[in-house]
RNA sequence: CGGGGCGUAGCGCAGCCUGGUAGCGCAUCUGCUUUGGGAGCAGAGGGUCGUGAGUUCAAAUCCCACCGCCCCGACCA
């Protein structure tokens, strides 16, 4: 491709709405362009990147025997009412009606359409297992739209459906996505990790998340190098401490702390560490919440230790939805404002974390404006706790589960997650086979699903400079340029450029010729800002003595290299990368 | 949806407080010069100042409503 006869655009400045610095960078070297929030235009560099991502995905699945097919963006409402997903999925569905006043929906994800279709067309165990699978757009009318494409409401997602006979078929099939996956990401050129994640909406048993690693990532994850164990920080689970609860050995003592509301403030004006101290988190449940049935309802205490955060996912499966409470609602229950509530003499349901459980001898708020309890111990100033269990974020340090080492956090963007679906869709839908002995069963599922768009902001995440991208060579729109010091000015370089272009050209190599008649400052500007991982100037200067001149995208130096060298010296590059 | 911020040329911004001819940089167009790291000079084009309704002789500026966008909290590939 020449510069002069494609489509270049970038912009010096990045708009002030991108936050984030890979969607600043996709703005600025034109990759992308916001048409409303959360959707976005490929533009024609962009969709190079899109396509080559999208290809590895497809070549790897093809590989690992999944089927290709394309199903409709638009769906009947009727299939989401027999899933029971009308109801559940919420307004990120984004629902609208035809001219007859049919009720649709945009997919956000295709499991009732691909289970419709494998219930009409697969009637016998002879016919399974079967993995079907898509490349299509998504829509999902996401609350707050943002970083780019990586948190978009339009994304192109590969999504693959496997449907089994039995159970042990389906752990296969996981497994063969599991490695086809690593594969995936491995050939993408990424840092990535896989962790043990949570089910979420989409339902299920077993799951995997798969994350490309980059410091500003939206999730936490947590992993042991002494073992292989990997978890969503929202699953990852925090084990109760191993010393049991010491016997109090002091007395309940009220305490002024004027203006101490954090934890840390009153463990720092207390002088005690902050591992001593208890917060207090009020929260209401919903009508519907709670493990007793649904009548223990309203507000409630959950307990951390100071230093700790509340798991929100985790808490929401002990106590039932949930919101925080209200100021207004604080003051109702416990008479103190925040910043000073506590759990003795509360007369609430409490929730204790493990750690909490373990304590004796702490502080917490005493529900009275500027005062604290020291030396607070269950079953003597206050009940033991309604219910205690595994409240919290794991932080680095804490065991690993497995009770091998010692966690440590990192962080990461979902661009892959594997699900062992069960029956969950299957049962609902009556997605069912004939067996051997002619007995008609429900299939086993699992789904798959893979970020397509996000993988290109994730990638650029991970892979930047001051410069600009540094697209992995699997991705990069071009894998090499060639960029010409006055191409129209002198015939001696535009010989020498025309007869390398086409011979990186005919050696199937991805090469942009930089054609434009511009400065070589913005030559070089724009090859770097879009991330071409192989650069080569062709100037009279070099071409005196008979050489080019050769920058890797990430080389501190340029070398120089013999004219009749540098095809093999690309390619010899190139395999290296 | 709750809290915070911002809407002025394609992009980045100033002007608003204290009402009175709408500005700067980049980009674009023309000409000349320049040509190995985002050029220089001279000139030109480009604006319903987010929308609407008010106050006023007069509104980008003050008041009200609405819309959009961005940031922080509950979802997910």
């Amino acid at each position: 491709m020449r510069t002069s006869s494609y489509f270049i655009s970038t912009l010096k400045e990045a708009p002030a709405d991108a936050e984030i610095l890979s969607h600043q960078l996709m703005t600025r070297a034109g990759l992308v362009k916001r048409l409303a929030g959360g959707i976005y235009t490929w533009m024609p560099l962009g969709l190079r990147v899109l396509r080559k991502v999208e290809n590895i995905v497809r070549e790897e699945m093809n590989r690992a025997g999944a089927i290709e097919l394309s199903m409709p963006a638009v769906q009947p409402a009727e299939l989401w009412q027999e899933s029971g997903r009308w109801e559940k999925y919420g307004p990120e569905l984004l629902r609208l009606k035809d001219r007859h006043q049919r009720d649709f929906v945009i997919g956000p994800t295709h499991e009732e359409v691909i289970t419709d279709i494998v219930r009409r067309e697969i009637k016998s165990y002879r016919q399974l297992p079967r993995h079907f699978y898509q490349v299509q757009t998504k829509f999902r009318d996401e609350i707050r739209p943002r970083f780019g494409v990586m948190r978009g409401r339009e994304f192109l997602m590969k999504d693959g459906y496997s449907f089994h006979a039995g159970f042990e078929d389906l752990r296969r099939e996981y497994r063969n996505m599991f490695d086809t996956y690593t594969r995936i990401f491995t050939r993408l050129g990424l840092r990535f990790r896989v962790v043990a994640a949570d089910p979420g909406a989409i339902g299920g048993s077993g799951s995997h998340e798969f994350h490309v690693l980059a410091d500003s990532g939206e999730d936490a994850l947590a992993f042991c190098p002494a073992s292989d164990y990997a978890a969503n920080v929202e699953l990852a689970e925090a084990l109760a401490p191993e010393t049991p609860r010491a016997a109090p050995s002091a007395a309940m003592t009220k305490v002024a702390t004027p203006d101490k509301k954090r934890c840390e403030d009153v463990a720092e004006f207390l002088g005690v560490p902050i591992e001593r101290t208890v917060k207090a988190i009020a929260v209401m449940r919903a009508p519907e919440g709670g493990q007793d049935g649904g009548t223990d309802t309203g507000f409630a205490l959950i307990l951390l230790r100071g230093d700790h955060d509340l798991n929100e996912v985790k808490t929401q499966k002990i106590v039932g939805d949930f919101r925080f409470a209200r100021d207004d609602e604080i003051a109702a229950a416990l008479g103190g404002p925040p910043g000073y509530i506590g759990p003795v003499g509360a007369g609430v349901p409490v929730f204790a974390d493990r750690g909490v459980a373990a304590m004796s001898d702490f502080i917490c708020g005493a529900n009275e404006a500027g005062h604290h309890l020291t030396g607070v111990n269950f079953g003597r100033d206050l009940p033991e706790p309604g219910a205690v269990a595994d409240l919290r974020n794991v932080v680095a340090g804490d065991p690993s589960p497995d009770g091998r080492g010692r966690l440590e956090i990192c962080r990461g963007i979902e661009v892959g997650h594997i699900f062992q679906l069960r029956k969950k869709y299957s049962e609902a839908m009556k997605c069912c086979f004939l067996d051997a002995d002619g007995k008609s069963q429900v299939m086993e599922m699992g789904c798959y699903g893979i970020g397509v768009s996000r993988i290109v902001g994730a990638a650029i995440e991970q892979c930047h400079d001051a410069r600009g991208i540094v697209f992995p060579r699997a991705i990069a729109p071009f894998e090499v340029c060639v960029v010409p010091m006055g191409y129209a000015k002198s015939e001696a370089v535009r010989a020498a450029a025309d007869r390398l272009y086409a011979t990186l050209g005919a050696a199937g190599i991805d090469v942009l010729l930089d054609d434009r008649d511009e400065r070589p400052g913005v030559l070089f500007a724009d090859m770097e800002l879009i991330g071409v991982p192989h650069r080569v100037v062709v100037g009279e200067r070099g071409l005196a003595e008979g050489k080019l001149e050769y920058k890797g995208r990430t080389d501190a130096q340029a070398q120089m290299v013999p004219i009749e060298a540098i095809g093999e010296f690309i390619e010899a590059r190139l395999c290296a990368a």
